[in-house]
This record gives structure tokens, sequence and C-alpha cells, in this order.
RNA sequence: GGGUCGGUCGGGCAGGUGGUGAGCCCAAGGGUCUGUAAAACCCUCGCCUUCGGCUGUGGCAGUUCGAUUCUGCCCCGGCCCA
């Protein structure tokens, strides 16, 4: 990790901030003397629109912009309308799928609302804009194409991308061949249209982002002063020192933004439990802290990690800014409650706890059949052997009590609701429906 | 299209020659200890109505008292040839 230390404010010191979160993996030669120069620069990342929502691995590039625009940059939030509809092959080992114009369409919208919530749109000349690639890659024609843009790229110079040769083996269609030509489109329209000057991606897109600058030199070597037009950014991928997938819950699912599909407080409870080995790395990629407080949370790490002062002050921080200050203030809550020795008892809030974490319903029946049935009614056991397992193991608490018993019948408090703990982490609050 | 080798739990494997496949490793889950950690140790890890039962070796048939094993056709994957 880079010792902290302060960085150049705005524009200029974009890079060396990159530098001491140990985001930057690469950039173009000369972009530190334009960004130097405290010349407005606006600056793009691609957002592909496979899913209806993001997902937390897309803080990186979110982040990108936020910092870009704190900075006084204009960011550009491209949304790949068109370049999702063919696949980005770089590093892919096999084919992706092909998403249908419908599809494309929707979560390009989707993803739009949701990128709003993390720049400031309002108009003026460091106000963020949203483009939707489809807009001109549908537009064009297979003559324009070949004349205006693939004139200006050679095979040897395509052939010789890194993301390209590892596919060579497995194979490689023409269409996945094609891709980085789209994305040089992008920047060369952006570049025009918007006055984007700069594009940014993770490393794996580095590729991409050169085809598209050489695209833009070939087709204004009018210019000619040698002085470069454009430039480009990538981020390090993120390597999780413990060794955990980044983005993935216990349970092996992402974790989205989106509140429909990723329930705040399970998004609090994600960054709450990041290991202590991850926490330095994330609390640098994904807040807007400065070195003075990063050092001091190192510290605390180091020194009362029981406290999970760094997790904690993340799990917050990132939470509030996806989902809101009252829906982060609601996640700490319900964890204090959930997470404290005693089990919760006063109805109101087990009531606000099993809306918050979208708790299970299940019927009378499911009840009365004891807990081995309930726990797989409820969803918290995958099968009734596996609840039965986990009872007679000793890891399910009801209410507060440990059950041994896989047949004893527990008792709803108000009739209606029941404290559910599977193990030490999995906690939850079971609605049973009278009706 | 032809040949060949394979398809056994989430992943990787073992199960020469027809005689009981619920075994192993990894991953995962639970417990103890903890910080809702990590590490370590212990337990579990197909399904069910659980002192017991059921299903299951890619699919469908066949031979047989009995098939992972033998036969036929089909599906899927690797490699070689065209």
């Amino acid at each position: 990790m880079s010792t902290p230390q302060t960085p150049a404010a705005g524009l200029p010191g974009l890079l060396s901030e990159l530098a001491w979160r140990d985001i930057l993996h690469a950039s173009t030669p000369g972009l530190q003397e334009r960004l130097a120069t405290g010349r407005l620069i606006a600056a793009y990342i691609g957002f592909d629109p496979t899913a209806s929502s993001l997902h937390v691995g897309h803080l990186i590039p979110i982040f990108g912009l936020i910092r870009l625009q704190r900075r006084g940059g204009r960011p550009v939030a491209l949304v790949g309308g068109g370049t999702g509809l063919i696949g980005d092959p770089s590093f892919r080992s096999a084919d992706r799928p092909m998403l249908s114009l419908d599809v494309a369409r929707a979560n390009a919208d989707a993803i739009h609302v949701q990128l709003a919530r993390f720049l400031d749109f309002t108009p003026g000349p460091i106000g963020a804009v949203m483009a939707n690639n489809l807009d001109w890659l549908g537009k064009m024609s297979m003559i324009e194409y070949l004349r205006d843009i693939g004139k200006h790229f050679t095979v040897p110079y395509m052939l010789a991308k890194d993301s390209v040769q590892v596919r060579l083996e497995k194979g490689l269609s023409f269409t996945e061949f094609s891709y980085m030509t789209l994305q040089a489109i992008d920047f060369q329209h952006l570049y025009r249209n918007y006055g984007v000057e700069m594009q940014m991606g993770g490393a794996d897109q580095w590729g991409n982002i050169t085809a598209g600058l050489e695209l833009i030199r070939r087709s204004a070597a009018a210019a000619g002063d040698g002085e470069a037009v454009a430039h480009g950014i990538s981020y390090k991928l993120l390597l999780a020192p413990s060794g955990a997938k980044f983005g993935k819950s216990e349970a092996g699912e992402s974790v989205w933004l989106d509140a429909a599909r990723t329930t705040p407080f399970a998004f609090y409870q994600y960054w709450l439990n990041a290991d202590d080995r991850d926490v330095a790395t994330y609390m640098r990629w994904f807040t807007l802290w400065g070195p003075d407080e990063v050092a001091s949370l190192d510290a605390a790490i180091a020194e009362r990690p029981g406290d999970r002062e760094a997790q904690r002050r993340l799990a917050y921080d990132v939470t509030a800014r996806v989902h809101g200050d009252p829906a982060a203030q609601d996640a700490v809550e319900i964890s204090a409650a959930l997470f404290q020795r005693d089990p919760v008892s006063d109805p109101r809030l087990l009531a606000r706890i099993h809306a918050a974490t979208s708790g299970p319903v299940v019927g009378p029946g499911a009840v009365e059949g004891g807990v081995a049935l309930l726990l797989a009614e409820a969803g918290l056991a995958p099968s009734r052997g596996e609840a039965r397992r986990l009872v007679t193991g000793g890891g399910i608490t009801v209410n507060g009590e440990r059950i041994s018993n896989p047949a004893s019948v527990p008792t709803a408090v108000a009739g209606e609701w029941i404290e559910v703990r599977v193990g030490k982490r999995n906690r939850s609050v079971v609605r049973v429906n009278a009706g």
C-alpha cells in the first residue's frame, strides 16, 4: 500500500490520488501534463447492460467518475446499449451471450437510473452526462463503418492485442474480434461531439481504450502537431488480499446496487463482514476519505481489530452512498438489534427487521410441523434433511434458545414473529401468516 | 463426416475382469474459541416421514437372478483425421 500523501487539489492531483489509493494501473504519456494545465477535461467510462442492475463491482468505475467530477472534470457515463449487443471478448475464455435488443434496451434504461444517484447531473461545465452508444452505433451503415473506421485498423494491430491473443486458441468469432473497433467508435464519437478527451476503465479494458486512441489519432491526423489529443487511464483489477471473491455474498450471490435485489441490510452486512486484510483496500477504493482519515483507520485496524472500526465506517459510507442515509442508518440499527446477545422481543422491532431483510413468510402448518420443517419451508435450509442436521448439530437458535430437537414446536412472539438464527451470521425473522 | 477417449455429489477423483457405488480430496455448512473475524480443532455434507427407508454411475432400450461393468441406439465433451 502506498504511503498516503496529500495530492494536489483539482485535476492536477487526479493521478497521484489514484496512485496513493493503489488503484492506478496505467495511463497514457502526457496525461499528467494535460491535467496539470488545469483546463476542464471530460472523461468517460462504459457500462455494459448485461443485467438490469449494477453490482458492487461497478462501484470501481462509478468512483472513477465521482473522483473526476469532484476534481473539476466532467464525467460522462456511457451505457453500452449497442456494444452490449455484441459482447466484449476481452480476456473471456468463451463466447459471451449476445443480448436481445429489447433486453439490452431495458437494462440500459435501468442502469441509467442507477447511475443518476452517484453523480451531479446539474447542467454546467462539469455536469455529468449520460449517453447510450446504441444512438450512434445503431445508425451506422456497413459501408460507412468499413470506409471510415475499418480503414484505420490493420489486422496485425488488432491481432497483437493481448485480449485477442488469449482467445485465438479457443476461438473467436469475427463479431467479437470487431468489438474493439466499436468501442473505438464510441471514444471517437464522444471526442467529437462531447469534447471527451479521456477514457477510463479496468485493466482488462486497456486494449479497447488504446484502440480508441488509435482511431482518434489516425482520423485526426490533420492536426498533426505530435501532441496527444486523447488520453486513457486504467484501473487495477481488484484482488482481495484474503482471496475472497469480491462482490459475492457468503451464499455466492452477487451483491447488487438495486435494493430490490440486495436489501440495504444485506448490502451493509456485506461490507461489515469484510476481511481485515481486505478492508484497507476497500476503503481506499470505495470511499472519498482522504489520506489522513485512511491512515487513522489503518492504525485502528492494526491496534484494535476487534472493534472493526474501519469495517463499520466503510459499511455505513458505502451503504449511504448507494441507498441513502436513512437506509444506512436503518441497516445499522437492524444489525445491532439482530446481532446482540439477547433475542428481539419487541413485535414492532421484529416487524421492522422482517421488512428490512425481506424475511420469509410461512403458514401455521410449517410451525406446527416442528423446527426442521419451519427451516425448510422458510428457505433457511435447503432441505428438511439439512435442517435436521443443523438442529442436531446445535446450529439453530429460535427466539434466543438453542434448539436440539428437530421436532420441537416453536412459539411465535405475538403469535406472528419467530427469530431464527442459523449459525452465527445468518439471522432472520420469520413471519407466521395466520391466514 | 470418420476415428478415439471420456460423462459418478458444487468442483476434482476412486471404484481392473457382471455380485451391496452415498467412498476420498477440495469447496461448503454447523460447533468450540472469537470480533457477526482469521487461524486451529471437532462434526456434517444425495433425498425422505431418520434406530429406518428411497433414489442415484449422461438418456432410452436390451441381455441377466443381478449391470458403473456386457450389447444397441441417442445426447454431451476432449483429442486425432477429413
